[in-house]
RNA sequence: GGGCGGUUAGCUCAGUGGUUAGAGCGCAUGCUUCACACGCAUGAGGUCGCAGGUUCAAGUCCUGCACCGCCCA
C-alpha cells in the first residue's frame, strides 16, 4: 500500500476526476421508467458571460441536490444550457466590429448575424468549462443553446399559440427605452439608481396679461414637449388658474392650465408641467385630458429636428443649454439640489427614456393568476416561504410585458405584415400569401423576442416540446429550482406562469432562493466593483480547489438571512477541513492491514467507544439526510464538519490508536470495520458537497462498485443508536478533560505523566474501571485509582468535581494551597451562584404551579445536583485547610 | 413612499419560550504526543441594537424606535 503525502492537492485530483465522470457517463439521465425522476433545470447563463461567485454558491447547492438523489437512487437529471443573451452579446459583437470602423448599420442583419456566431463559437463554452472546472454533474450531453433550432423553434411556436390566443398583441405605447441599445426593455429590466439632480422651478407667464404659474422640473429639455400645466384640482394656491392658459417657454405655445387629482400637491411648486411624450404619469394624464402628444427626442435620445438650436443636442446637453438659456431669459426662479432615483438599463445601465413606440406585448393577466393559485395551493413551495409574497405581489400587480426588442440576435418575431392590405399573420414560416388579400408582399416583422420570453419555456422546450417526446413525458414537470432572488421576476416567476399555460403544471414544485453572496462590509460582490471572489481563482489560482469554494459557500447559506458575508478565509478554513480529511483517512488506511470489510463485527465485539461513534455517525446521517429535505444546507454541512473533526478525529481516532495497541482478532476487526465504515459513510454524506476528495478517498478505502457518486446514500440506521454507550464516552471524555485541565493551570509537561484518583461509586465508576487504557493514555496518568465517595480526598491534590465523579490529580510536590483554595473557592461560587437562582426559582409559587411539571422536576433534580456537587467542593476545601 | 430581511463573542454565523447563550475563525498560553503545525491541548472573551409590554419564565413572542441591507414604486 503506497502511503500518501500528508496534504491533500486538490489541482492534481479534480481535473482528471471530472474527466474520468464524464468519460464513464455518470453524469447522464436517459429516460428509464423503472426509476423516479429527479430534475433539476440550470439557470441558464449568459453565453456571453464567465463565471461568479453567485453561479457557484447557486449552482453548488443544485449540484448537491443532484448527487444526494442520485445516490438515493432517483434518475437524476440536471439539464444544463447558455442563453443567447440578446442585448449582452449584440453588445459585445457591436463593440467588436465598431474597432473596425463598423456600425451595425453598415454591416447589415445578415452579415451581423454571422459575426454573432461566430463570436458564440470561439467563446461561448468559456462558461461551460468553468462549470465543469467546479466539479457540477449536469448531463452534458443534453446541453441546450436558446438559438439551436430546436429550441429556436419552440420558442416560436409558444409566440404563435400566445397570438393566436389573443394574448400577444402589438401597440403603440409608451416604454421603457434604451438609448444606447436602441430598444425597449420591460420593466423587469430596469434598475433604480438613487442620483443627486437638479429640481429646476420654471416660471410659465400668463396668456393675456393673466397670472402665470411656476413649474418645478428635473427635466427642462422636455419643456418643448408641454402641452400643459396639471395643479391638483384642491390646490387653494392655483384655484384661480384652471381654465386658463399659460405659455411654455422657449416655444412660446400655449398651453391650458388644468385640474387632476393625479398631482401632487406637495412635491415643488404643486404645478406639473405635462409633457405626455416623455412620462408615463403625464402621458395618461394626457390622455384623459385629450391632450395632444409631443416628442422632443429621437431613439438615441437626441433632440429631434425640429427644436431649434438644440436639434442633434444629446439629452444632457440640451439640459445644459436649455437650462441656461431659461436663467438667460429670468425664467428660472431657484434651481434646488434633489435627490431622486432614475431609472437604468440592467445591461448597459444607461438612463432609461420613457418613450412612445410600436411594441409587441403579452398579457399575462390569467396566467399570473393561475401561477399565484398554484401558488397559495402550495403546488409551488418556496424556500425560505417568506420569498412567496415577494413573487405573489408580483404576480397580483402584474403588467403587460413588453417582449420585442429592437436589436438583430435573438428569435425573430414571428409576424407578416401584408404590404398591400396591412393584415398582420403570425406563422412558424414565411406564409406564402396574405390570407386576407391574397397578396404576395409579406414583411417579417423586424424585432427579435425578450431573451427572457425565451427562457421562459426552458422547462419544457428543453425536453422537446412542442413535441410530445418521452423526455417530456417523463421529465416534466421537474422538481427544485435553485436560483438568487434577483431573476424571481425576471424568470421563476414567468416559468411558472408559461408552464402552467403549455403543460398544465408549474415546472418545479420547489423553489430555493439562494441568498446574496456579498463582501463581509456588506456589498454586493461584482467583478467592475472589484469586489468580486472569483472561484475559479479560488479553486486553481489559489489552490483551494473547487472542493473548498463549494463547502465554504455551502456552509454559510443560510436560510435565515437572505445574503451571505463571504471570504478567501472561509475557503482557507475549508482547506484546512480537506487536510483534516485526508490525514483521517491516511490512519484509517495505515490501520487496515489484514482487515475484512465484508465481516460485520458482532455486537459482543463492539468497545463502548466503537459503540459511542457509530452512535453518532447514526444520528449525522439522520440530521444531514433531514436537513437537506429542508433546504438547510448550511446545517447539513455543519454537521459533518463537527462530526468529522470534533468527534471522529479529536475522540475516535484517538481512542481507536489505544485499542489498536492491544486488540487482536475480533476486536481488532472491529475497531477496524469500525474506523472504515463511519468514515466511509461520513465521506458518503459530505460527496454531494464535496465530491472530489470524498471520490479520491472513497475509492482508496475498501469500497464496493466504480465511484461514491453512484453509492447508495448512507441509511440511518437506528439499531446503531446507543444511549448508554453515549453516557459512558460522556463521561469518559469529561474526565479526560477535567484531568487535562487541572494539568494546564498547574502548568505540568505535556510529556509529564501524574496518578490520578477517581472518586465514584456504582455505573459511573463501572464506566471508567472500563476505560481506565482511555484515561491513562489521553491524560498522561501514570496510575490511576479508584476510591468511594466517601474516601479522603487524597494527600497533595488538585481536585474538580463532576456530577458523580470527582477527579484528582496527585501532586509530586505540595499542591499550591492558596492556588487550588482559589481554584475551588471560584467553582464553589459559581455552583451556588446557580443554586442560588435555582433556589428563588422553586421557592416560587408561581413558577411551581404554572410551570408544566416536568419542567419543575427537571429544574428539583437539577437542584439536587448542584447541591450534591456543592458539598463535595466544601468537603475538599475542608480538607484543604486541614492539609 | 410600500414591502422584506438583519442587528447575539474581535469577525462570520447557530440558537422549539425552560439549565450556566454555542460553533468556526481570530486571540492568549503550552506542545516537533508515531494521521494531520492547514495540527493538538488548555483558556480568555457576551448588558443577545435600544425602550416598553405579554409570561411563572424572553436572545426567542408582541409594540415602538434606531441603524445596516435587499426588493418594489
Amino acid at each position: 500500500m503506497k502511503t500518501l503525502p500528508t496534504t491533500y492537492d486538490p489541482r492534481v485530483v479534480e481535473v482528471p476526476r471530472y474527466q474520468e465522470w464524464m468519460r464513464r457517463g455518470y453524469f447522464r439521465a436517459p429516460v428509464d421508467r423503472s426509476r423516479k425522476p429527479f430534475v433539476i433545470m440550470l439557470p441558464l447563463p449568459n453565453v456571453t458571460g464567465e463565471l461568479h461567485i453567485g453561479h457557484a454558491s447557486t449552482f453548488t447547492i443544485q449540484d448537491v441536490l443532484i448527487r444526494w438523489r442520485r445516490m438515493q437512487g432517483r434518475n437524476a437529471l440536471w439539464q444544463p444550457g447558455t442563453d443567447h443573451a440578446g442585448i449582452a452579446t449584440q453588445n459585445v459583437v457591436e463593440r467588436e466590429i465598431a474597432k473596425e470602423g463598423l456600425t451595425l448599420q453598415q454591416l447589415g442583419r445578415e452579415k451581423f448575424e454571422q459575426r454573432v456566431w461566430q463570436w458564440k463559437e470561439q467563446y461561448g463554452d468559456i462558461i461551460v468549462e468553468q462549470l465543469k472546472r467546479m466539479g457540477f454533474s449536469c448531463d452534458w450531453n443534453r446541453f441546450v443553446f436558446t438559438l439551436d433550432p430546436p429550441y429556436y423553434d419552440a420558442v416560436i411556436e409558444a409566440f404563435v399559440r400566445l397570438y393566436n390566443q389573443g394574448l400577444i398583441y402589438r401597440g403603440k405605447r409608451m416604454v421603457n427605452w434604451c438609448p444606447r441599445d436602441g430598444s425597449a426593455i420591460s420593466d423587469l429590466e430596469v434598475e433604480y439608481v438613487e442620483v443627486d439632480t437638479q429640481l429646476w422651478h420654471v416660471r410659465y407667464a400668463g396668456v393675456d396679461g393673466g397670472p402665470g404659474i411656476t413649474i418645478a422640473t428635473q427635466r427642462p429639455e422636455t419643456i418643448l414637449a408641454d402641452v400643459a400645466v396639471a395643479v391638483h384640482p384642491e390646490d387653494s394656491r392655483y384655484a384661480g388658474l384652471v381654465g386658463r392658459e399659460v405659455f411654455v417657454p422657449i416655444v412660446n405655445r400655449r398651453v391650458p392650465v388644468i385640474a387632476d387629482r393625479r398631482v401632487d400637491p406637495e412635491f415643488g411648486t404643486g404645478a406639473l408641467k405635462i409633457t405626455p411624450g416623455h412620462d408615463l404619469l403625464d402621458n395618461e394624464i394626457g390622455a384623459d385630458h385629450n391632450l395632444p402628444t409631443l416628442v422632443v427626442l429621437d431613439p438615441q435620445g437626441r433632440m429631434t429636428p425640429d427644436t431649434g438650436k438644440y436639434a442633434g443636442m444629446d439629452r444632457f446637453e440640451a439640459r445644459k443649454v436649455l437650462g441656461a438659456d431659461l436663467k438667460a431669459m429670468g425664467l428660472v426662479e431657484k434651481v434646488e439640489p434633489y435627490r431622486t432615483n432614475i431609472g437604468t438599463c440592467d445591461r448597459c445601465h444607461a438612463v432609461i427614456e420613457p418613450y412612445i413606440s410600436d411594441q409587441w406585448f403579452c398579457d399575462m393577466t390569467q396566467m399570473a393568476s393561475r401561477a399565484a393559485a398554484a401558488i397559495r395551493a402550495g403546488r409551488v413551495r418556496f424556500h425560505h416561504e417568506r420569498w412567496a409574497k415577494v413573487v405573489l405581489h408580483f404576480l397580483d400587480h402584474i403588467r403587460p410585458w413588453t417582449i420585442s426588442r429592437q436589436l438583430w440576435w435573438g428569435h425573430r418575431i414571428p409576424v407578416w405584415q401584408c404590404a398591400s392590405c396591412a393584415e398582420q399573420v403570425a406563422s412558424k414560416t414565411r406564409p406564402d400569401r396574405c390570407p386576407k388579400c391574397g397578396a404576395h408582399a409579406l414583411e417579417q416583422d423586424p424585432d427579435v423576442l425578450d431573451t427572457w420570453f425565451s427562457s421562459g419555456i426552458w422547462p419544457f422546450a428543453t425536453l422537446g416540446w412542442p413535441h410530445d417526446t418521452p423526455d417530456l413525458k417523463y421529465f416534466y414537470p421537474g422538481n427544485v429550482l435553485v436560483t438568487a432572488s434577483e431573476i424571481l421576476f425576471l424568470w421563476i416567476a414567468r416559468m411558472i406562469m408559461l408552464g402552467l399555460h403549455f403543460r398544465d403544471d408549474a415546472p418545479f414544485t420547489d423553489v430555493y432562493v439562494a441568498p446574496t453572496v456579498m463582501t463581509l462590509d456588506g456589498r454586493r460582490m461584482s467583478k467592475s466593483l472589484g469586489t468580486g471572489i472569483d472561484p475559479l481563482e479560488m479553486a486553481d489560482g489559489l489552490g483551494y480547489g473547487a472542493d473548498a469554494v463549494r463547502f465554504a459557500l455551502v456552509s454559510h447559506c443560510s436560510q435565515a438571512q437572505q445574503d451571505l458575508r463571504f471570504s478567501e478565509k472561509m475557503i482557507a478554513d475549508v482547506r484546512n477541513f480537506t487536510t483534516k480529511i485526508w490525514n483521517a483517512a491516511r490512519f484509517v488506511r495505515m490501520n487496515l492491514k489484514g482487515f475484512d470489510p465484508h465481516a460485520t463485527p458482532a455486537p459482543a465485539a463492539l468497545s463502548p467507544a466503537d459503540r459511542w461513534i457509530r452512535s453518532r455517525y447514526a444520528r449525522v446521517v439522520e440530521s444531514v439526510t433531514t436537513n437537506l429535505e429542508g433546504y438547510e444546507f448550511d446545517k447539513a454541512a455543519r454537521a459533518i464538519y463537527d462530526f468529522l473533526w470534533s468527534e471522529y478525529c479529536d475522540w475516535y481516532l484517538e481512542l481507536a490508536k489505544i485499542d489498536l495497541q492491544q486488540a487482536s482478532g475480533s476486536r481488532r476487526q472491529a475497531v477496524q470495520h469500525t474506523l472504515w465504515t463511519v468514515l466511509a459513510g461520513t465521506m458518503q454524506l459530505l460527496h454531494p458537497i464535496m465530491p472530489f476528495i470524498t471520490e479520491e478517498l472513497w475509492l482508496q478505502l475498501p469500497h464496493d462498485g466504480d465511484t461514491i457518486m453512484l453509492s447508495a446514500w448512507p441509511a440511518a440506521d437506528r439499531r446503531w443508536l446507543d444511549p448508554g454507550a453515549e453516557v459512558e464516552m460522556e463521561t469518559v471524555m469529561a474526565v479526560i478533560r477535567a484531568i487535562r485541565s487541572m494539568r494546564a493551570e498547574l502548568s505540568m509537561q505535556p510529556s509529564q505523566t501524574v496518578p490520578v484518583v477517581i472518586r465514584a461509586e456504582g455505573a459511573a465508576a463501572e464506566r471508567l474501571t472500563r476505560s481506565k487504557p482511555y484515561l491513562l493514555a489521553l491524560a498522561r496518568v501514570s496510575d490511576l485509582s479508584f476510591g468511594t465517595k466517601s474516601a479522603r480526598r487524597p494527600a497533595q491534590s488538585v481536585g474538580t468535581v463532576l456530577p458523580e465523579t470527582e477527579v484528582f490529580v496527585q501532586l509530586s510536590g505540595l499542591a499550591d494551597a492558596d492556588k487550588e483554595r482559589d481554584r475551588l473557592m471560584k467553582a464553589l461560587a459559581e455552583v451556588e451562584a446557580d443554586l442560588d437562582r435555582l433556589a428563588r426559582r422553586l421557592e416560587n409559587p408561581e413558577f411551581t404551579t404554572r410551570a408544566p411539571a416536568e419542567v419543575v422536576e427537571k429544574e428539583r433534580g437539577r437542584a439536587g445536583e448542584l447541591r450534591a456537587r456543592q458539598t463535595r467542593l466544601q468537603e475538599i476545601l475542608s480538607s484543604l485547610e486541614s492539609g
